[in-house]
DNA sequence: TGTATGACCCCAA
DNA sequence: GTTGGGGCCATAC
């Protein structure tokens, strides 16, 4: 199916854990998203913070584009000291997107 | 059933 | 532009 980008929806989530990973995958290389944002695009507005236990859930070795995640602010919701931070940064960068100041800029590379 | 925690968001200072 | 406080929902104990 077409992916429902930008779809927003105020209705009940039967199964928030599935839609969310069809929307993580729906993120194209280059470009990211908040919390809220993927949130929003499954339909659930307020479930910023699930979508952090969700990814929190997901395997280490998945190869999900987690990394496109970030916390509306534009930063990644890691201490700069963590090994997590880094591996975000990294994969970041691989895209092609370029951290200032430990920030990225949601007006060049936001999705949708 | 109630409390505490979390890869958060929004708004005001 | 940055920081702090309050609020949101779901999970764990």
């Amino acid at each position: 199916m077409e992916t429902g980008n930008c779809y927003t929806a105020s209705m009940n989530i039967p199964n928030l854990d599935h839609i969310l990973l069809q929307q993580l995958n729906g993120i194209p290389q280059g470009k990211v998203v908040t919390y809220g944002d993927l949130a929003k695009m499954a339909g659930a507005p307020n479930h910023a913070r699930y979508v952090g236990s969700f990814l929190k859930k997901l395997p280490k070795d998945t190869h999900l584009p987690w990394h496109r995640v970030i916390n509306s602010q534009g930063k990644i919701s890691f201490p700069q000291d963590s090994e997590e931070f880094n591996e975000q940064k990294k994969r970041l960068e691989q895209d092609g997107i370029v951290l200032l100041n430990g920030k990225v800029n949601l007006k060049l590379y936001r999705f949708c």
